[in-house]
DNA sequence: CGTGTATTTGATTCCTCTCAAGTTTAGTGG
DNA sequence: CCACTAAACTTGAGAGGAATCAAATACACG
């Protein structure tokens, strides 16, 4: 059906997959049966990504959007002299290509973090879900918005915060995000990421990173056990980050009475 | 009908405004009569800002969306010291709270940086419109979407690029915006902002904003006349910035045969 | 024309980068 | 299962870009 870039692999269906997408669109929208019905009835592929492997590229028109099952995804873009920045990040929940929803290409590219599987959904398919079923609609909104949100704070987080309070700020917002999907246990989460994609993303060299992550530890503001990171104190870490959640619209996730 | 926050005057109905909503959403997709007439029955007012107005507040329920007729506007936050960050920049022609139209609470403010004048709409009747009318929805998609990769783009800017490179960067990507609504004459267009303020951008301080201006000038990128920039040579400064306007997705605005 | 705001300029400090090398960890094949 | 190798992490020294502090000048507005 779908046409499959190398590093992925079609493993076709899988009816757990759709109750994690329903369940997903139903944290922020009721659904009555015939949205649910209709997400049933999408084509759609479960795919295996490795470690790496791309999943969107720059420049070219896209066709298919994912919803991440498991794995961490990133966005990123590249300066012309071929300096890297990681504009965002996808944890299991969420989508990795609603951005490109309605855009005839690419700005950026997309990759897997680890190895990572998604729900792979044609876009066509996807658009006009959006417009036949106002409910999933609005939850797709919501996720966009939601996403053009942490984009800000992270603009915050580059233009005005130094480097201990930046890498603090996304270990939060981290442990935030994951604990929603339940990935954070006893204050603690692995964290994916090399000390050089913490600086793409949070724009500073490895060597600086390295030095940052020390001082974290040495206040006694996180833990580390290889790529484990614990958070004995989440309010004592947000302080330091000059943190708060709101970016975040976690409030969007409950029930609404509209 | 909408209640009027201070530095905001209500200047009532005005058929051209109208007008100039309709244009835009047919710059990126095809209305067929009723979905002109959708958009002719909206509630709406214009509305007058005085120049540092403002137009969203942060951590409120958004009730109003405004389309920038005339003047600057900017989306800003604060970290919790104080110091504040510009995240985005609205110019004749934009959306001043799209990104808000399906969230509770605001997570950023807007205020203008000119007096500007805006065409108000309840949130709930643009909502409404979304879903009724799947064009106009596409077209607010695109908006959305389009700003979403201006946040990431700036990203880039503010964690990959020297205060040069982004200070250029900058002047390229409103040279292009403004080229659509027709505010470039020869070359030149009017900045509207203070150096704190493009400082507030770029994550730099006044000082060596004013700097970076200085040495602009003297590489003969730029000509200053007050706060009239002239761009001899877009190409060049635009060498100097990395810019590639891909971002933008400017062909977004032409017509598209789906 | 006075007054507050914005711009300009200089001197100094410091946070982060760059360059360089050593160490640990993880992955691979014999 | 261990040796080998590449990747990731760690540490040090020195350089540099932007911040900070301070003050003067230019500009807009009532």
């Amino acid at each position: 059906m779908l046409d499959e870039p190398p590093g992925a692999e079609t493993v076709g269906k899988d009816p757990e997959a759709v109750r994690k997408l329903i369940e997903k669109i139903e944290a922020s929208v009721r659904l009555d049966h015939a949205d649910r019905d209709a997400i049933i009835a999408l084509p759609y592929e479960v795919r295996h990504y490795s470690r790496g492997a791309a999943m969107v590229v720059e420049a070219e028109p896209p066709h298919v959007c994912a919803f991440l099952l498991d794995g961490w995804a990133s966005q990123q873009k590249h300066t012309d002299d071929g300096k890297r920045e990681i504009v965002g990040l996808m944890i299991p929940g969420d989508f990795v290509d609603l951005q490109n929803i309605f855009l005839r290409k690419s700005d950026h590219e997309a990759q897997s973090l680890t190895d990572t599987s998604a729900f792979a959904v044609p876009l066509r398919a996807l658009q006009d879900l959006v417009f036949d079923r106002p409910a999933i609609g609005r939850a797709l909104w919501i996720d966009a918005l939601v996403a053009a949100s942490i984009y800000r704070e992270w603009l915050v987080n580059l233009g005005r915060r130094d480097a201990l309070a930046r890498i603090a700020h996304l270990l939060c917002e981290l442990a935030r995000r994951l604990e929603r999907t339940g990935l954070i246990v006893e204050a603690q989460y692995e964290l994916p990421l090399t000390q050089e994609q913490v600086g793409d993303i949070t724009g500073l060299t490895s060597v600086h990173v390295n030095r940052v992550f020390k001082k974290l530890v040495s206040q006694g503001l996180i833990v580390r056990y290889g790529r484990m990171i614990e958070i004995p104190n989440l309010g004592a870490l947000g302080a330091a980050a000059g943190f708060d959640a709101t970016y975040l619209h976690l409030d969007q996730m409950l029930d609404r009475a509209d």
